[in-house]
DNA sequence: AACTTGACGAGGG
DNA sequence: CCCCTCGCCAAGT
């Protein structure tokens, strides 16, 4: 009808990240496959800039190599990673996790491509 | 309206 | 494996 009943860009994002269980991750890359055109890992990143805000639970999602990308902003290095780890999230002391373990896909996705191995 | 900036990712060296 | 470059696209200047 009338009135756009259609989600903000960035509201698609919230969404999908607030489904995440505990513990588990996604990485900006997934997400933006899963939600498909017009999203790219960079735009995806980029829009999480509002999560907390937003009552998202920003810290589950990192960066395709299984570390957290947060720390060049106003967010204090390792402050994601102590979060993910409070929840159980285990990480090797280069600062990666296993994604194989941890990663999540919402119901009707599954991985695309090979998740790497974590390499101690 | 043009240009710059990223909480990214794949590919090459 | 590490480092650099390039493509990606919404948002802010």
């Amino acid at each position: 009808m009338g009135i756009v009943d259609e989600k903000e860009y960035r509201d698609r994002v919230y969404d999908l990240v607030k489904q995440i269980p505990p513990g588990r991750v996604m990485t900006y890359g997934q997400i933006a496959e899963v939600l498909g055109e017009g999203y790219t890992a960079r735009t995806v990143g980029y829009v999480m800039h509002g999560a907390d805000a937003e009552n998202v639970p920003w810290q589950r999602v990192i960066n395709s190599k299984g570390m957290c990308s947060t720390g060049r902003l106003t967010i204090p290095t390792n402050i994601q990673q102590k979060m993910l780890e409070s929840e159980g999230v285990e990480f090797n002391s280069k600062g990666r996790c296993d994604l194989q373990k941890v990663i999540w896909y919402p119901e009707g996705h599954s991985p695309s491509k090979e998740i790497p191995t974590l390499f101690e």
